[in-house]
DNA sequence: TCATAAAATTTACGCGCGTAAAGTTTTTAA
DNA sequence: TTAAAAACTTTACGCGCGTAAATTTTATGA
């Protein structure tokens, strides 16, 4: 491939037979220059191995091309799933992403921030920890760089906010499995991090209500991210002691389920729909994993796409225009009923 | 705590007192500057916010500090967790992680080397695809930047290679399924991604023999990375035609485990060591999820704390020292068994 | 055909920093 | 106390590229 030794854009530009400024606008934009130079060019990029050098590049540019992308947790195959859906629209798009996680964990979020900010990106999609992100820290950021919220809001933060409509998919759920058979109690951790338990533990006492029926709310203790052992734990508890005033839980999301599902089993206590069964379990999220627990599990899936797709056309919306949004959009997608085998 | 707008290196030097070209010194290593000095920078680090400018240092420096990781599927919760370990040695070394994954597909994993190519990294830890490597294409990468593969070996390629040792591990598990029941049987799929598979496959017919039983392969129909959904069809088809010649199954990896344990449940058949169970599953990994499991899944753990280890002293080694090694290493760690629920 | 617009070239500067060389100051050790 | 060593300052250059201004070439349309 390469006959001749290329160094930069300089050499690049000899063995093209075309200027290094016009070569430098052709690898800003290659619609820029007359066809007959792009064509030249695209030779000797066949020719000869060569790409600009990002360092100098985004030392000169006045924006980079990156976009930050910044989950609480990698290790939860949900966030896993969205930051991927997301990073492939970002490349789609142009633009690199730079994938971060925050590992639940307040320090890990800001050292996130600090290291996309010597990155200087373009713009930034975070989904914050919520109740454990330092806010003031958080806000600072997203006044220096464009930021757009995902999965948890931040009152006030950022140039958008996407998420998920709690009041409706908890109600869409509660109505289910009232519909169906016993209101159901609501299992959630006591001191969530995550700012949507609390929407959805008010949602399910709005959604009783509505349904004619007292709330029943039974509280896991519990820190940090470990959310099936400690469904686990609490359900072992709440199984042996009997104290479940009715054969239905709803958990505040999918992978508490899956502790409660467990010490269900543990406990010999068929879970599902039909006439042998002991207990109906829901979940929220529709987590990868809950097409494959046993019984699979019923719960109402977020439309993920929905919001990563908002999500990225707003930030790259403010990029590519460079004005940010005078007032600050929020929307909540609604979420959809997965009827499976556990209630 | 800005009194003043710092730009640059150049007035940062003028509010700390010092020289530029000593401050400099002092960002590449602060231990390389007299105390009296570094306490005045510091101090002035206090007072001002100011950080080198990422992408002119890079362009400078005769060398990055950034270290690429890349995975084969951050989808996967095994190599989440294994990805988010080996980062945090990088960090703490004070490195910079750049995590890549490849989606399961040799585009990605090609266009993941790309791009880290262009980011200049002074090593990289790759656990590439397999099977749908490009393996000209990485052995290329790993002749221009140093490279250190894990979990999967790709032969020749890179510095070293870290991974477990299936034949000890696949020894183990079918050591204690037959001494505790009927032999088992090997459930895999038919044309593997990972080439752990196959010396898993291999592994499980040389323990048989040592055991003194004849093996059984089944391999499952199916391609790319929804190994829970191919085991759980696979699986429902065996359970349904009565197909299983014993009543124990090892399963190649936990993530198919997940899913014959499911089709398990589907199928009304009760899976455990006791008497009242029909069927025996293991798998192999320890996979996060494999606790919550119903029942819980036995299977066998990798030692990715040592995998994570070693890689990541070798590549370190390569970039302080400078020198490449001059012979490749080749290192395999032993597995554990997990004894669960479910065999 | 020719004026005009569009695109390319030439020339030049600057981005923020690493780093080398030469000279100066401070520290160390005998 | 003093000479050597260590650390610092000053000066200077270069990394690879974006970009602006002035100029020249090429394309476009009446």
């Amino acid at each position: 491939m390469a006959e001749k030794k290329i160094r930069n854009m300089e050499d690049f530009a000899a063995v093209s037979g075309i200027s290094r400024p016009t070569v430098s606008k052709f690898f800003n934009d290659p619609n820029s220059v007359r066809k007959s130079t792009r064509e030249k060019i695209e030779a000797a990029l066949e020719k000869y191995d060569y790409r600009p050098n990002i360092y100098a590049v985004n030392q000169n540019r006045r924006q980079t091309r990156n976009i930050g992308l910044v989950v609480p947790n990698l290790t939860d195959p949900f966030f896993a799933g969205i930051a991927r859906v997301i990073e492939g629209q970002i490349i789609e798009a142009g633009y690199n992403p730079l994938l971060l996680s925050s590992h639940g964990g307040p320090d890990q979020e800001k050292a996130n921030l600090d290291s996309l900010r010597s990155i200087k990106p373009a713009g930034v999609l975070l989904a914050p920890l919520g109740r454990d992100s330092d806010i003031d820290f958080v806000k600072a950021f997203a006044e220096e760089i464009p930021t757009v919220l995902f999965d948890a809001n931040l009152e006030g933060v950022g140039e958008a906010f996407f998420g998920s409509d709690n009041a409706q998919s908890i109600d869409l759920i509660v109505e289910y499995l009232c519909r169906t058979g016993e209101p159901p109690v609501f299992f959630e951790m006591k001191n969530p991090i995550n700012p949507n338990a609390y929407k959805r533990r008010a949602a399910y006492l709005e959604a009783m209500a509505r349904q004619g029926h007292d709330p029943h709310l039974i509280q896991a203790d519990g820190e940090g991210w470990d959310f099936e052992d400690i469904g686990f734990k609490e359900a072992m508890r709440l199984l042996a002691d009997k104290q479940l005033p009715t054969n239905t839980v709803l958990c505040s999301n999918d992978r508490l389920a899956i502790g409660f599902l467990s010490a269900a089993y543990e406990s010999g206590l068929r879970v599902g729909l039909g006439a042998g069964s002991a207990l109906r379990i829901a979940g929220h999220d529709d987590h990868p994993f809950s097409r494959f627990t046993s019984p699979t599990l019923t719960t109402v899936s977020q439309d993920y796409e929905a919001i990563a797709a908002h999500s990225f056309a707003t930030i790259l919306e403010i990029i590519e225009t460079g004005v940010r949004p005078e007032t600050r959009e929020v929307a909540l997608f609604e979420g959809r009923l997965v009827m499976r085998g556990s209630a």
